[in-house]
DNA sequence: TTGAAAGCGTTACCAC
DNA sequence: GTGGTAACGCTTTCAA
């Protein structure tokens, strides 16, 4: 069990203290060339490896970000992860991932552990939080920042989109090409406050089309993929072709109705038009490609990285809120 | 600015040292009960937060356990990932995630970062890494898992399974049913090494039953997924029905080749059987089903989190080597 | 260009 | 049951 190696065993073998080993490795210019050289390579002979935890300890910055997904695995997330980790990275912050499953109890017990952390900001997927969450939070003097959605009562920042007002064009266009029985595929009422706000969204604007009341379908307890959408047009069967289109709440659960459809052997788009959300990799590739809304997951991502650098800079005195908007890709199902 | 509420100013109000507070705290049965209670009241009152980075750096234990994936976007990882945290949250533990991009450059600094934070143990998905990432674990008396793959020279434990023998079910399979001009569709050489894997033992098995030797669609450089499938196969062109079987590094990409197959006007399993890998959603809920195999995402979470509590324990004294298995999954397409 | 001293907030260890 | 002391590895600050 050999005791770690420290600073100060590095600053022994190079004949030098350990303040000027601790300068030589953050490549502060006033240690003369030679020695940083000198000192990084013993370093590494000794295999050196840096504590930041002692770091954080003494400048009390934890070099953390700490981020909450509802779900890591969602292409969308995923690529908004993957711009804040590059983004971050850069500016020497490390993310600290926690996933919610869609549960805002989840979210707070998760926010509690992220908080002992000392993240030196908090990003949050989502604007809907138990109060206890808001009150963790509040008064911190932490930077916060809610992406994915455009909540009325931020608790910070916000980078996102109306997820009920980007609806509006599928029902638009739904309308335009002749569709008027619409039923929306998504979750319960519950956990996913986002897909809730699209079938909100998808309600009014059939409503302001002076179009009938759309249908539920309902595909389960969030988190809803392609099997939910399946399942869901499988328990309603045929009759589903009384529908003109079914609107879903994103496009795995349109692919799974698509397939569905498929399976009973009904036309899409003859019988029936499908829409998703999201813009998923699936949409692109699947027979007939699905019509859906793109939603700009890796600009989310690169907007947070940038008002967080503002943030950091101290160029951001009020709480900003980023719409990056949304649009409509129509496909080969509608 | 105020400054941080610390256990010794909570220590002065309660009148009581800090060591108490501390043992307080912790809800340590030394101190009586009623100390406890007061203790926790007023700390609550002053607002105090407890400072995990400082336990972290008195204890010389982060509850960190670093894992490295190579994509966060991947139901299989996102799987074994939600074991994991389940599984280690109730050990007290918190994971620190970084993904790799399928690269192992990028491995290796992402090793080193992690490494700072002084993690208690190492969970790496892959048995492949630079002799730099080597080196740095190695010596360090840190438990290190490598995890959906059975390496031959592993750097500790390993929990996964053979990704090369995995394939020979699917080549059984496809002779049984008569099929022979056999072509397998992945990354380039280079990346994936998982991936290559499966591919040597497409190769192996078929030379095994006597087949003719297998043909390669490159599908582009890792990671690979549905659009890449379905590029590769455009780009082949209605000439891909010369083979009978296209056997695939993953069912995004098998899903990717179906469609583009089916836009073509060939027929699934008609003219062409097509196979994946790892039981994703997208090859239960396709149309037809595409036949895969089943990887066991979740056991290996779990397996790697029972090993971590034996080696936590003291009671694993050599490396261990799980093999989780695979099991041929047929559906439609074969 | 380099170094010495002090201290970040907590807890292990020993004493009472 | 409770408290005093020291230490974890690093960097800020001041001095040379």
């Amino acid at each position: 069990m050999s005791t770690r190696v420290t600073m100060r065993d590095v600053a022994e073998a190079v004949g030098m203290s350990p303040m000027t080993v601790s300068r030589a490795l953050r490549e502060d210019r006033t240690v003369s060339a030679k020695t940083r050289a000198r000192v990084r390579q013993i370093a590494d002979e000794l295999g050196y490896v840096y504590d930041s935890t002692a770091q954080a300890f003494r400048t009390q910055k934890s070099g953390f970000v700490a981020v909450t997904l509802p779900s890591i695995n969602n292409a969308n997330f995923a690529e908004t992860f993957r711009a804040l980790t590059n983004g971050l990275g850069e500016m020497s912050l490390q993310l600290l991932l926690g996933s919610t499953n869609y549960r805002v109890a989840r979210e707070e017990e998760l926010v509690r552990q992220l908080l002992t952390r000392n993240p030196e900001a908090l990003i949050l997927t989502g604007g809907h939080h138990t109060d206890a969450t808001r009150s963790l939070i509040q008064g911190r003097g932490l930077p916060v920042i809610e992406m994915w959605d455009l909540p009325a009562d931020p608790l910070g920042h916000v980078v996102g989109f109306s997820n009920g007002d980007a609806m509006a064009p599928i029902v638009d266009h739904l309308a335009r090409t002749g569709r008027r029985k619409l039923a929306f595929v998504g979750a319960s009422e519950g956990a996913d406050m986002r897909g809730a706000a699209r079938r909100a969204g998808v309600v009014a604007a059939a409503r302001a089309r002076g179009l009938p009341e759309v249908a539920m379908i309902d595909a389960g307890p969030a988190p809803v993929s392609m099997r939910h959408g399946a399942a869901a047009i499988e328990a309603v069967g045929r009759d589903v072709a009384r529908y003109d289109a079914l609107v879903c709440v994103s496009d795995p659960v349109a692919f799974g109705c698509l397939s569905a459809v498929q399976r009973m052997g009904l036309r899409v788009p003859g019988d029936l038009a499908i829409t998703g959300f999201g813009h998923f990799e699936v949409a692109k590739v699947s027979h007939p490609r699905i019509t859906t809304v793109n939603v700009q997951a890796e600009d989310i991502g690169r907007q947070v990285v940038t008002l967080l650098q503002g943030i950091f800079d101290g160029e951001v005195d009020t709480a900003m809120r980023v719409d990056v908007g949304s649009e409509l890709v129509v496909g080969e199902t509608s």
